[in-house]
DNA sequence: GTACATTTGTTCGTATGTATA
DNA sequence: GTATACATACGAACAAATGTA
């Protein structure tokens, strides 16, 4: 797995996820509309745990990017 | 919102809002089997740190006023 | 129609590091 | 030096909604 968050950097591992996803979001690489990984994905994939990966959804919905829906997902606003 | 906690006082935040909340308990205002506002919500309503306001309701549950359980809230002993 | 798995949301419990008085 | 407070992270249990088999 590509190291893509430093857990000793200066900003926290959640601010950083937030980061990374927005702009992702921002380039077009994730379209509005299309659902983001789970929470259990992104902690896998990051080798995070599941409240820092929530933390970090709860930043990018906090600013109006993503939507969240019970038993459904994650998804970019439109 | 009113201020009920005195971060300049003499005693701890932690003690003064277990204080608090005991003399809610004693008075009847809260009763037993009530559930207490949640950690987060203390924190916010309170100004305070989330593990101030945990370190608050382990001064109940210590004290046998109150029981916690993961997933569900602290509430008052019965 | 019913059970099961997935997913978000909320909650408590624990630990670690930093700053301050 | 010790205690208090804050912030972050990790872990677990529970509830409710959704989708699927």
């Amino acid at each position: 797995v590509r190291v893509k968050l430093d857990p000793d950097g200066p900003e926290p591992l959640s601010q950083q996820l937030a980061a990374l996803l927005r702009s992702e979001i921002e380039t077009g690489k994730r379209r509005p509309g299309s659902r983001l990984p789970s929470i259990n994905e992104l902690a896998e994939q990051y080798g995070i745990a599941t409240g820092t990966a929530r933390k970090a959804l709860n930043i990018l919905k906090d600013a109006g990017l993503a939507t969240g829906s019970v038993g459904h997902g994650t998804f970019v606003a439109r």
